[in-house]
DNA sequence: GGAAGTCAAGTCTTA
DNA sequence: TAAGACTTGACTTCC
């Protein structure tokens, strides 16, 4: 069986050797220094190119970029342009289409398109094309994704994700994708918001197991149609409880150390990203067990 | 140098 | 209505 199997964000190996790519500050430090910025987006961007590099060695061609590659380049107030990087952000583009290494994005919990509120919808939209505009300026194809949840459940939640959903660029538009969660939208919520945005919806086997009420088995087709009609690739996220965790759902809701086993019936051309906080030595795990 | 507390951001629950 | 929990890794402060 061959499955391109991904990890997130940090490479726990090259992490003990200080090579990683989600340097921050605070604002507090961002007061005293500005100038802090352009050294931890540098180094961010050098130990990038080393994480890819690594994984091709590996032969790992799927990878999930930190949203913190360019801290608070997306902020209201201490925000700026990403251009002086273009030259880096171009060349990590090119060593990844060369080596075959698919980048997707997640921005996090904050990013809320279906917010009542409007300032968290506009900083939502801010952050989202951000992402785009990184992904823009590698050169990545239509295969590099961003991902993001439903977010709130407040009353006439879907209604505004839709709204806003125009309010982004055509080209964020394009890369953006919906995700299940295991607190409000499962599955069979998004697929018809995913039809009428024409957006593919990526299947979070651990939120399904956690938040389900249909068999995946029937609910799979009609989601790798989200993905075949746009012509993208379709990836779903994989990670597992913690062994011999209490059944409450906080406790179900924490990823595993590691992950032991592939989901059941995981359609043959999917990539998988797996999330478990041994990122990169749970793919080496799978491989060895399961003889990937 | 290590441990503990804090941090940009949102939403939901509880008091 | 306000405070705290949620989740997570990195930063910052304290001892």
């Amino acid at each position: 069986m061959k499955i391109n199997l991904g990890y997130a964000c940090i490479n726990t190996e090259l992490r003990k050797n200080e090579v990683y790519c989600s340097r921050t500050c605070r604002i507090s430090t961002l007061q005293k220094d500005p100038g802090i910025l352009k050294q931890l987006v540098d180094d961010n961007l050098r130990d990038l190119m080393t994480i890819l590099e690594w994984n091709d060695k590996n032969d790992i061609r799927l990878f999930r970029m930190s949203s913190q590659l360019f801290p608070f380049a997306s902020h209201e107030k201490w925000g700026y342009s990403i251009e002086p990087w273009q030259e880096q952000l171009k060349k990590i583009g090119e060593y990844a289409r060369d080596k075959k290494i698919r980048i997707t994005f997640h921005p996090g919990q904050y990013c809320v398109l279906s917010s009542e509120k409007e300032n968290v919808v506009v900083n939502s939209i801010r952050e989202l094309e951000h992402h785009a505009e990184i992904l823009q300026r590698m050169g990545c194809d239509q295969n590099s994704i961003m991902v993001i949840h439903g977010g709130s459940k407040t009353p006439g939640a879907m209604d505004r994700f839709k709204k806003n959903f125009y309010r982004l660029s055509v080209s964020c538009q394009k890369r953006l994708v919906l995700e299940n969660c295991e607190m409000c939208y499962k599955v069979e919520d998004l697929l018809p918001v995913c039809h009428s945005l024409n957006i593919p919806l990526v299947i979070d086997y651990h939120h399904f197991n956690i938040n389900n009420d249909i068999e995946l088995e029937f609910l799979i087709p009609f989601v790798l149609k989200t993905w075949k009609r746009r012509g993208i690739k379709p990836k779903f996220h994989y990670s597992e409880s913690e062994p011999g965790c209490g059944d409450s759902l906080t406790e179900r809701r924490k990823h595993s150390k590691v992950v032991q086993s592939l989901p059941k019936n995981h359609p043959e051309g999917v990539d998988l990203m797996i999330e478990a906080k041994d990122k990169e030595v749970s793919i080496f795990l799978l491989r060895n067990n399961l003889k990937i």
